[in-house]
Formats: structure tokens, C-alpha cells, sequence
DNA sequence: TCAAAAGTGTTCTACCTACACCCATGT
DNA sequence: ACATGGGTGTAGGTAGAACACTTTTGA
């Protein structure tokens, strides 16, 4: 990093985007919003909605301008946490040789309904059609971080709406982790760690017990 | 990304930049290799070695390069993985917004002796010198990455020797967990997991009983 | 024979897993 | 009264933590 000016300028750069995956659950299914390509390279083909980093433009932003822009998803909606940077294949961007900061977002699917400026396409990650540039490989490592992180933060709550009850929150981390959890040792793990707010309020629901409401207590 | 070549190139660009934090264990001590800038902006205060990402270079490489060129390592001896992306601090580099992709590295503390190019002073991550930009920042991360990673990934044979004894392995883990941690259950566990080739060799050193030598299984 | 580090097993605890029945409701 | 999902406790197994003594060597 120690150079002249000079010495910054007299090569040429490579162009830095910032792509975002952005999870939701949707009919049972985790679910990624694509945008479908009008144009080349990979024309017809599906992409996660990217963005040029600009030069005044801090990364996240340019996270939440992507959404904005290309998904028409209102930005502050949305959780989003740093992926990884993907730089090793120059061939990546057939026009320019891109280095990829990726995001990976999630939203409860509540939000998007109200949301009408939506473009998404939202495609179930188990069915994922045919994608532009390397977002295969980016989508496949995105699921298995959420996997990862999903007990160690309390990002899944992004994923309900305000109220919900436990076997709603419980179909959640099933959807995301792709298996089955035993009821009352999801129930003991999550009331454990205290992040969950009893409203004292039912869901009255079909023809059963109605199933008690939490909220999740926000961090100060 | 579905951008004509146009647009791609209307915008100012931001530089992108990989800087490394190498660590090492000397003097039983988990230390960093710093360079200290001859130039402004910071001139005098302490840096991680670092380089803009030339057009043709996959960021890795870059990463290497920054070594080489940097801190004179032979960057092939040299463990490395991609840390996070900084991208936040318009302010971070004064000449040119910045981002910063920083990887880690490990290498031993033998390898570093053997390569007399190296340009690197090495310091106790405990006591650190005034440093240039945002670099406290990002070695604070980066130590508590390792931590996290150690258990879950065989790096830290990085940091040894090509033959080693428990101790001295164990010694390493203590020094990156800054953290006394008992024989019995260190042995029991780093034997579990399987990666230790008894070399049915003992080190004959000091006044006590001599100790069995392990290297460790590459994974082919 | 002494000092110094190597080497070795068992008990206790905490957490995770597996598992089955009663409850409240609407029709 | 019955079908539906809500709600609850316990026993067994596993992994990690705590802990002390004997062994081998060189001086």
C-alpha cells in the first residue's frame, strides 16, 4: 500500500460489484430472489442482483442499492451480512474483469408481498434454474453458511413476521437446515437462550389449541 | 451486472487493494509481520504488507505478490485464507478510496529465519505498535478468526516445525488461544481427530524423558 | 538421587438426543 | 366425540473438563 499516486494509477483496475443473495422462506421452501438477464452476457439466464461499487459508495450500501435498484426490495427491510469476495476467476464477466464482493441477505416473505415494486423471481434453492457468471457456486456457499450460523445468531428472525408462534419459527430452522427438529428439544434450546418475548396472546387457527405468540427481543 | 460497457466504465472506480496479516509464533508469542511505511499518508507507523490488484491477477496471487514483494517471503511456504472485505471507511486510505480485501497467514517460525529477504519486523499481537490506517481494526479480527478456527481446522501445523512433540504443538495452541489448556485432554483430542503421524522417532533434549516426534498427514 | 518434562485414565458434569402422551379448540 | 396441531418431561448417551501420579533421562 505504500505508493505514490503515480504508482496507483499506472496499472489498470479491475472493476469491483457487490452481488446479494437474498433468502426468503416462501410455500415451505427456502427461496433466493433472482433477476432474469435481458441482456448479454448470459442473456436469458437468471443473476442475483449486482451492482458497481461507486466511489463514494460504501460496500453495504451498494448491497442495498442492488436490492433497491434491481429488485425493487425496499433496503432497510433487510439483514444482510458480508459472504465472501470472489476474485479467482477472471473470466467471470465476459466484459471486464470484475471482482465480486458478495452479501447474503434474508427477509421474511411477509415484507415482499408488501412490496410491489418487486422484480424478483424467487426460485426454491433446491431448484434453481439455469445462472448467469459463477452464482451457482455462490448461491451453494450462501446456503451452507446460513446453515452454519443459523444457531449461532439470531438472523433467523429476520425470516418471521413480527408475531409468530414457536412451530412457526421451528419450520424456519427446518427449511433452512433441510431437516427434521424434535419439537421439544427445539422448544427447550430456544427458550433457553432468552431472545424470545412472550406476548401473552394467542393465534386462534384452525380447529385446534391455539398456539401461543412471541415476539423475538430486539437488541438495544 | 446487467450493465453495457457504457455504463460499466461512466462511474469513478474505486481501488482494490488485498492486504495480509502473517502470523507467526516466536518467543512464545503470537506476533504479526508488519512493515513500517517510509512514506505518507502514515509514514512512520507500522502497516500490513499490502497491494493493489493488477488487472490479470487473481486476488490471491495478489495476496502472495504482497509477500514477495513486500515483506521478502517466499509466499509458497505460506498458509492462506481470505479473511473479510473492508470496504466501510471512505477515510481509510487518504490518497484513494479503497477497498480492502485482507487475507490471513500463518507460516513457522523456522521459515521465516531461513529466508533472508524477509523485510518483515515481527510483533507480539498483545503489543502492538502505532499503526497505519484502519489496521488495528482488522488484526483484532483476524486474531479472533483464529481463535474460532483453530479446533475446526488443522492450520495451526502451519505454525510447526516439520517434525514437533505434543508439547510443542500444544504450545502453539496455547499461545493463539492465550490460554493454558490441560495435557491429558489436549492429547486425547489432537489424537482423536486423526492427523498425526507417529514418526516412532523421540527428541532427545534437556534433562528429562525424551519426547515421541509427529509430523502431520497431508491431506492428498 | 534429583530435577525436569513426558506420558497416561478416570470421574463428574453438562448438554444433546430420543421419545409419548395429554390439552384446547371448532365442527 | 373427533380430528388437529399445541404443549410438556425424563432417561440415556456423549463429549468436554477437572484432576495426580509414574516414567525416563542427564547431570
Amino acid at each position: 500500500m505504500a505508493k505514490t499516486e503515480d504508482e496507483i494509477f499506472k496499472f489498470k483496475r479491475p472493476g469491483v460489484a457487490v452481488d446479494v443473495i437474498l433468502f426468503t422462506i416462501k410455500d415451505g421452501d427456502l427461496q433466493a430472489g433472482l433477476i432474469k438477464r435481458e441482456e448479454p452476457p448470459y442473456s436469458g439466464k437468471y443473476a442475483l442482483p449486482g451492482r458497481f461499487v461507486r466511489y463514494e459508495e460504501q460496500i453495504e450500501e451498494t448491497a442495498r442499492q442492488a436490492l433497491k435498484i434491481k429488485g425493487g426490495i425496499d433496503p432497510h427491510s433487510v439483514f444482510l451480512e458480508q459472504l465472501y469476495t470472489f476474485g479467482q476467476n477472471l473470466e467471470r464477466d465476459t466484459r471486464i474483469r470484475t471482482i465480486s464482493i458478495v452479501y447474503y441477505g434474508l427477509i421474511s416473505a411477509n415484507q415482499i408481498y408488501f412490496q410491489k415494486g418487486n422484480k424478483f423471481q424467487w426460485f426454491s434453492v433446491y431448484k434453481l434454474p439455469q445462472l448467469a457468471f459463477d452464482h451457482k457456486n455462490i448461491i451453494d456457499y450462501a446456503v451452507n453458511r446460513l446453515r452454519k450460523k443459523v444457531w449461532e445468531s439470531d438472523f433467523a428472525f429476520q425470516l418471521m413476521a413480527e408475531e409468530f408462534t414457536l412451530t412457526e419459527l421451528q419450520k424456519s430452522y427446518e427449511v433452512i437446515l433441510n431437516d427434521k427438529l424434535d419439537k421439544r428439544n427445539f422448544r427447550k434450546k430456544i427458550l433457553e437462550i432468552n431472545i424470545l418475548k412472550d406476548l401473552h396472546k394467542k393465534k386462534m387457527e384452525g380447529v385446534h389449541r391455539p398456539a401461543s405468540l412471541y415476539s423475538f427481543k430486539k437488541a438495544k
